[in-house]
DNA sequence: TGCCTATTTGGCAAAATAGCCAAATACTGT
DNA sequence: ACAGTATTTGGCTATTTTGCCAAATAGGCA
């Protein structure tokens, strides 16, 4: 692993840390939807609001979400869908695996 | 988060934690060119052996790779190519946020 | 201004993760 | 059986992450 691979899979190892979180994932989930702002992700999520506005924030400062405010409440969003990609992703790898359970 | 909702997010979150850390994430990028055994892996990360065997052992038990044991080596291998689609997933994440730097 | 709601921040303790060393295990070849 | 190589495991410390509470900050509205 060379300077240059070992800064491109650090940088890759940010995105990946930011979703590494059951909680984290079910945001991402919900702001496929719609915006919500911190005040609708605690409640749906239920744990502290400074708890979600903690997980937001990592996964504001990996350049999955951005945030808006408007009024007395902050808004936030997906940056891009590619993002729920993933999910996808981990779902293939979880299926595979059951198919590879059964087979056993 | 019902129940149902929470265990689907957390069978996720098992992978994406697999993936969070730029070792484990290099290893499946080399595993992607062709297989590779504990002692070929070290050597290109350059880190203990016991720390590269416990990235491994973290993989396989996420169900991402195997392992097949030949001779005196253990031979590792992706199960399922689905997961380097997070590279593109990740890649796409950030040169988003460059070209949101660059409109800055 | 003062009160209320929404959000973030600081601080702390608990839990999880990382990485090294040394020891144990497993296989090869003599 | 013995020596040598490859791998895993146990144990330890250091670091990071998590999640709560309390306090600070910010905006809206009377």
């Amino acid at each position: 692993m060379n300077e240059l691979e070992k800064r491109q899979f650090e940088e890759m190892a940010r995105i990946s840390k930011a979703l590494a979180h059951a909680t984290r994932l079910y945001i991402l989930h919900k702001l496929d939807e719609q915006e919500y702002c911190v005040k609708e992700l605690t409640e749906l999520i239920g744990a502290d609001i400074s708890t979600v506005s903690k997980h937001l924030t990592i996964l504001k400062n990996a350049g999955i979400i951005n945030d808006e405010k408007r009024g007395n409440c902050v808004y936030y969003r997906l940056i891009c869908r590619c993002v729920l990609e993933m999910f996808s992703c981990m779902t293939g790898v979880i299926e595979t695996n059951k198919s590879r359970m059964n087979d056993l």
